[in-house]
DNA sequence: GCATATATTTGCATCATGCAACAATCGCTA
DNA sequence: TAGCGATTGTTGCATGATGCAAATATATGC
């Protein structure tokens, strides 16, 4: 397979529109597994990533945790509140600076999000054995790589209305 | 690497979980991406990917768009109520089935299809750039495979509030 | 102590979403 | 041809996500 300057750039036209479009039909599909999947389990798809998160890192900032799902804090602040209601999540304010509001998963919290991760993983798991065994790490290590250059490309200022500082 | 049985399950949960992990990085940055650039067209969200769809295919039924988009009928109804009122697309009854109602892109919704696609799959390149050559082909086609098995595996009823018969 | 910066919440508006009820139409049958 | 059930879509209603701007509370620097 022989490549001019030109063909190459014609290539990566090319294969830009098939990620376009490979990349939008798999967003569907996990949105629609997502509407269907948690929602039964009495928490928004929103609560669950956000509880997902908090008992991933074990515990946060209202503007962190923002900032790790790429929405408002003010938005953060009502899937909080949701959480909290719920007994899912508890907030307290940092001795250390009190403007700070601190948040972390309860101990239903934790439970919920393994019952949840699990069905959702045991899904994964479901489409993974549908691929050719050879195939797995391969489309895995892709993605993952594919999520760090999306980020590394697409700075994202984060949170939107408060500007982050990097500590 | 040798593999007995119980390890093949182990590798094949370890992978699950980190498919769950990246895609889930996936989808929220892609949501963020697409939150940020589509609406400053005027469109929104839904509605920018409901008008591609129209695009891609060619015009087609409510149902139909709703399917393929994964959301209730009714939710598409208000989706394209918006593409009309904004002149992006057009309604009208089957002359053969007066209950069907047929959609389609007006011209300036091709347009502005083709103004937040070349836009988007211009970001999509800019990722693909970062990566090395060899590995661009190698995760698309991943990609596709993926999508293609997570639609085999999670049949999805694709209308949840009326029942599609598979014609 | 006061001005400024930071972290978060609240008010407000927009939009997406699904379900249930309704309306219009089609196809079939008596 | 009238009627009945199925299909297709829209509307009313409720819930929830989202961002921006204003307000609140706290910290920091002078």
């Amino acid at each position: 397979m022989q490549q001019s300057l030109g063909t190459t750039y014609v290539t990566l036209d090319r294969q830009a529109r098939r990620l376009h479009a490979a990349a939008g039909e798999l967003l569907r599909r996990y949105q629609f597994r997502d509407r269907n999947e948690i929602c039964c389990h009495g928490v928004s798809v929103a609560q669950c990533y956000a509880l997902e998160t908090l008992v991933e890192i074990g515990g946060t900032t209202m503007g962190e945790l923002a900032r790790r799902q790429r929405v408002a804090v003010s938005t953060m602040t009502r899937v909080v509140d949701g959480l909290v209601d719920k007994g899912l999540a508890h907030r307290w304010f940092d001795p250390d600076d009190r403007r700070v509001c601190r948040v972390g998963a309860t101990g239903s919290g934790v439970d919920l999000v393994a019952r949840i991760t699990d069905e959702l993983v045991a899904r994964e798991k479901a489409v993974l054995g549908r691929l050719p065994a050879a195939h797995r790490e391969s489309l895995i290590s892709a993605l993952e790589e594919f999520a760090a250059a999306m980020g590394a490309c697409c700075p994202a200022p984060a949170v939107p209305t408060t500007k982050e500082r990097t500590t």
